[in-house]
DNA sequence: CTATATCCGTCAGAGAATCTGACTATGAAC
DNA sequence: GTTCATAGTCAGATTCTCTGACGGATATAG
């Protein structure tokens, strides 16, 4: 029974998510799979929570309860979004951007692996075939940049 | 912040698993996505609970915690290891076939229809990368086969 | 301008999933 | 036949997730 291509890319992906949160937590910044998951999404100018648990795919209640503890831990903030006095933007806050950068270099660090192990053209390949399933898997696949 | 490669994987993953899941409740079957992780990693013949717990990245007691619901709600069953009598093979039972075939069938399905995006060279580049990529990152990818 | 519907987030409560640590029993290595 | 490793379980706590109900803000229709 070989593994379905769902299967295989839930492999790789927990690969990589482990490795980040073992060199993050490493670096002093205790943080949860669950958390990571949300606070990952967050854009550069904040975003609003409905469009993080939707992106996360968990439920409003779900994201507001990782938003308070990443808020209590001083990774993220609350500020009222201008356009929309409903909501609220959740933003990086400085504790977060260093825990972010530690992130993004084990990232670098993975995939410069992966690449080595495949081969440039492999690799190549994977991400596009990647962004294209994106278009049809991802029902928020515009421009978060 | 183009998402990394291991975001794009967790969104494709994520579609496949929710449509499975759905269909799968959908023909009467209810199951979890945890417990489902579990269970589409049990062999033909068995698979020792330590094997399912490490393949499906939880620890032993969770594995059994969820094991113990499959078997009560009838998809698998528990033998002794007749090489071992510390061990314990999960296998699945005849209403965790029945379940199995209706997930399969989805499975196709939507591998189908991301060909259908895709095309069939990036099908295949995809899937050839991924399998490639299990090479380094699931520390179980020998002869589950 | 008001009524109605809709959307944003939160509160409350429950259930599911996961972990760490400690334990029993079996097997393997000298 | 001690000693060490392995397979699984028990106990307890924490974390994650959901459904349902709600209050406040916005949008739309008239």
């Amino acid at each position: 029974m070989a593994l379905n291509t769902g299967l295989l890319m839930f492999v790789a992906h927990r690969a990589m998510e482990r490795r980040v949160l073992d060199a993050v937590a490493a670096a002093g910044f205790a943080i949860t799979a669950a958390q990571a998951r949300i606070f990952q999404r967050i854009g550069p100018d904040g975003t609003r929570l409905g469009e993080l648990a939707e992106q996360a795919q968990v439920t409003k209640q779900t994201a507001g309860f990782l938003v308070d503890q990443l808020e209590r831990a001083g990774y993220v903030e609350r500020a009222p979004d201008p356009t929309d006095a409903r909501a609220r933007l959740v933003r990086i806050a400085e504790r977060g951007r260093a825990a972010g950068e530690v992130a993004a270099g084990v990232v670098a660090e993975v995939e410069a692996e992966w690449a080595a192990h495949l081969g440039a053209r492999r690799t190549a390949a994977l991400r596009d075939a990647l962004e294209r399933l994106r278009e049809i898997t991802d029902p928020w696949a515009e421009g978060d940049q």
